[in-house]
DNA sequence: TTTCGATGTCAACGCTTGTTGGCCTACAGT
DNA sequence: ACTGTAGGCCAACAAGCGTTGACATCGAAA
């Protein structure tokens, strides 16, 4: 029941290659900039190939923007590590996958994308937090919260790579916005 | 020596109408797909008119992206509000300009975009909190950890939108988003 | 060996884009 | 009243875009 598709196809190499070539030219240039000429050119294959497999540049965005941030699972975590664990994680998860920095820039200009966004946080992060902190603060503000200062720290370091924020190591990013996750995740507001 | 074209011309209403709804355009739709042609239409002139005022569409951008932070004399300010300060400030700077979101969001597509929010940053956000903190952080760092929860705000909660950070008041944010700019610029991090 | 669907190429379509140059019009200086 | 210039519009350009359909080729089933 795992594989619907039993035997592969001859064609699934060059799908396989469509979605690597268009990662690299979303997370490179954003929805509107990166053409489908220029990822077939990557892929070395002819533009109207892109279409019959994925229909359309949308649905070419779509297939290529799947992503999986992987959550460990944070009830194992030592609940004053779990600043820590997020932002290593999701540093480890960035640096390993174009996808989520494909994903970042298109969101600034196509609505699908910033809907993907919107999905991805509201599944995964928002889930995977649910249950830590008490008090006035809803579950989904904290998430909320998080995810602003993850996708700020994504934002000025992979995409507009702001000097100061690229030069830093990733533990000495660690150790700064780690006890800032803990307390968007456990503690309170001030006043 | 404060006015150097000392008597206005008859065009400047042109010019102004112009750069209004080119920050519209940019900040609603980013760089590429805020077309010269709409700018024009929204300022009820010929698109022809903006090549001749701003020369090209990087140089009308150009234009309509200065922006000024404003940021206050943080030296007059008791340096433990520090960060309730600074994003009390940003708030209203976004919410009344949206200049910084077009930006912004040009910023993620647009090399010259980007380069224009390093220097924004650098120029403003950096010598404004010189001078803070002590340690093994460099002042640079601790602008850039700030810089990155702040755009990361902004990020979630005027492009992306994302339902729980756009929920939350002003009030709501400083409360929570305050005391991690004020250890980003006097505190240090763990370890 | 023939057949037929899957795989891939080629050329073109209709459209939009930034940009340009020519032309008309109104108004300020004489 | 005349004239020069600044302000504005119109039409068109070359280039690039996503997308389409017709045609070639390969590989496995018959």
């Amino acid at each position: 029941m795992t594989d619907t598709a039993p035997r592969a196809r001859r064609s699934d190499a060059t799908r396989a290659a469509i979605l690597r070539a268009a990662r690299e030219r979303f997370a490179a240039d954003g929805y509107e900039r990166a053409t489908i000429r220029a990822i077939a050119a990557d892929a070395r294959i002819d533009p109207s190939m892109v279409m019959r497999y994925y229909g359309s540049k949308e649905g070419l965005f779509a297939a290529a923007a799947e992503f999986d941030l992987r959550l460990p699972d944070l009830a194992a975590v030592p609940p004053d590590r779990l600043g820590e664990t997020l932002v290593r994680h999701f540093l480890a998860r960035w640096e390993g996958d174009e996808t989520l920095a494909a994903l970042l820039r298109a969101a600034s200009t196509n609505a699908g994308a910033a809907e993907r966004m919107r999905l991805l946080f509201a599944n995964q992060l928002a889930t995977a937090v649910a249950g830590f902190g008490t008090g006035p603060a809803s579950t989904a503000h904290r998430a909320g919260l998080v995810a602003s200062q993850i996708l700020g720290l994504a934002f000025t370091r992979y995409i507009v790579r702001l000097p100061p924020v690229v030069e830093m190591t990733p533990e000495d990013l660690v150790d700064w916005v780690a006890p800032t996750l803990q307390r968007y995740l456990t503690g309170r507001p001030s006043r």
